[in-house]
DNA sequence: ATTAGCACTCCAAACGATTGAGTGCTAACA
DNA sequence: TGTTAGCACTCAATCGTTTGGAGTGCTAAT
């Protein structure tokens, strides 16, 4: 940081900008003689080439092949995106709308985000539903089924719904399912499942006596249904990654679009912390993505917030060279729109 | 049918026969000389060239150019699908095992199918989730929220659960509740969607008194949750047609795996009938499947039924030059297992 | 009816020449 | 000492040419 202030002067920091910029914008590797004229350095072809070796050497740009012009490098769009950048006024991005209907679900809502990204950005997106872990039980539910199986009914606090169905080796009366599901309610009722622990499994099975095991696989539901496991990806425009031809070769293109057909590997962008940026916005840049397959990709995550810290992360997968302040301007927005949603509507 | 037998004669069926087999192993266009030695009709490369030579005036073969060899039309893979083709045998069919691993939920094993199938055959994949539209209604149940909120839990016979959040005005007392409970349970329980008519609805209406917005609202939420709108499509294996040289050309390509993630359009393969056929295996080629982004892909669809008429659509897209026997194999020996899994586990 | 033989067609791969954008270096200049 | 004009050089991309081979259609002979 204080090092690049060193390394570079205010004229390559200024040619830096302007190759970046340029390559930005039309993809191909850009020569001495553009940014000759593109700058208001007034300095002719021969001294930026100078000073392009300079920056060669230092590792912010580099050259395809011998005779081509110079395209950044990944130290180089960290520089950019450290430095150069500069974020879109604000008015800009306030015109901006989003239309996100307000629905019921909270899944619809998730996937319509991670459409709209896709859709403005022309990049591949994906959003993530809130992880559960900080989320309080409102209420359970037991019911009969049959003979065998009974329906455990689980609502947290933002009104998520989960069921499952336990089989039972014998029928439960009436009468006992009633008291399973006092003790229940009256045990969870307002925990967040983080809090909820080894102790008070014990205490809840110690009370239900013999049907303690019922309580024991209403806990493995709880625990099942909302581990990380089952975290829900919903993703969106993946087929925007043929659009980029450093992208869309062959095998290439195959790994992403695998990678996002089988969201498995999505989850390793779930940032665990808002990461040390006030914005709560993370940059990865070509190796710096955890996932191996998108090491020619740069992504941009940001953490969403609900709340009492429930948190979810949406992310943009595109080119290195994709529009960062485009995408960066368009995250913020969104999230604020977002915290405006699940605020008033609170699904 | 009848018109093939007096169009083509043995000799001419046996060379189809063989162009197209040898076409469906190599995916290059198969010459005369190829041909002469493949077959055992002994027969020099130039007759071969005569017959190839009526067999594209007929419209079974094509050539790509003027001196290349021969490939089938769809007129060709049609005659080759009725009449030429030949199921394997059984022994091979019941040697396959599809690992299914029972689980409880029903979205976790169709998913499984789908990924399964796309291994298995290197094509991509749909399946869909029965349709609700014959299933009957196990129970309902309402319960409170909060003051504002209740939600409606709807199980039905194959222990598909559906949940729904509804807003009320004034808060209701818990004797309400309870009243609208067995109200609705009574009402509604044991008939199939299908069967629940303006009548029955006015009824339930009438009997809920004031209540009657409340049973409005189910109702509509029992319609929605259910509709054919909220047909649930699982793939897998969307990735594979970029193997196939001739569907992974950049536009094609894209197209294609749009309408994999965006899973509207295949609904449209999704057989109102088993079809005429007793084995419910559909074959669409080329230009035959209803999905015009499809029109260089062969489609083949299975219906599989869980009993009472609740059916539901296995697909798989290819190229045309598909391996037909493999896939109409696969896709018989996994309906077999299908019943199997859903007759024991009745999930 | 079948086949051998031959001329012809056309794609695909290989090759070479050309082009043009861009570089690095040197020598002159302010 | 920093800047610039000029020039030779490099290299990917493009285009036309060539060549080889696979395959056809036709004809004449069997």
């Amino acid at each position: 940081m204080n090092k690049d202030k060193i390394e570079l002067d205010e004229r390559k920091i200024k040619i830096l900008d302007a190759i970046i910029r340029n390559y930005l914008a039309t993809g191909e590797p850009v020569g001495s003689r553009t940014i000759s004229k593109f700058t208001d350095l007034n300095l002719s072809s021969a001294t930026i080439r100078n000073e392009m070796s300079d920056l060669e050497e230092l590792g912010y740009i580099l050259q395809p092949h011998t005779s081509a012009g110079r395209i950044p490098s990944d130290k180089g769009y960290r520089f950019y995106v450290d430095h150069l950048m500069q974020e879109k006024d604000r008015e800009v991005a306030e015109m901006k709308e989003f239309v996100i209907e307000k629905t019921e679900k909270m899944e619809a809502v998730l996937k319509q985000v991670a459409k709209l990204l896709a859709n403005n950005t022309n990049y591949a997106t994906m959003v993530t539903a809130p992880s559960y872990h900080h989320n309080k039980i409102k209420f359970i539910q037991l019911s009969h089924m049959d003979e065998e199986q009974i329906l455990a009914v689980v609502v947290l606090n933002n009104n998520i719904v989960k069921n499952q169905v336990i089989n039972v080796e014998e029928p439960l009366d009436n009468e006992t399912l009633l008291k399973l599901n006092i003790l229940l309610n009256s045990g969870l009722n307002g925990l967040s499942l983080q809090e909820i622990n080894l102790a008070t499994i014990a205490r809840l099975k110690e009370q239900a006596g013999i049907h303690s095991s019922i309580v024991g696989n209403v806990m493995d539901t709880l625990a099942q249904a909302l581990s990380e496991e089952d975290l829900q990806i919903y993703t969106s425009g993946a087929t925007n990654i043929l659009k980029y031809p450093e992208l869309s070769d062959s095998e290439r293109a195959t790994n992403l679009l695998a990678a996002f057909e089988e969201k498995e590997e999505l989850k390793s962008l779930v940032s665990e912390t808002l990461s040390d940026e006030e914005t709560g916005i993370q940059v990865y840049i070509g190796n710096e993505t955890p996932i191996s397959t998108m090491q020619d990709c740069s992504v941009v995550t940001a953490t969403y917030e609900l709340g009492e810290g429930v948190k979810g992360t949406i992310g943009i997968i595109g080119p290195k060279r994709m529009d960062y302040e485009n995408v960066m301007d368009n995250l913020k927005t969104l999230k604020k729109q977002l915290d405006g949603i699940f605020d008033k509507d609170k699904t």
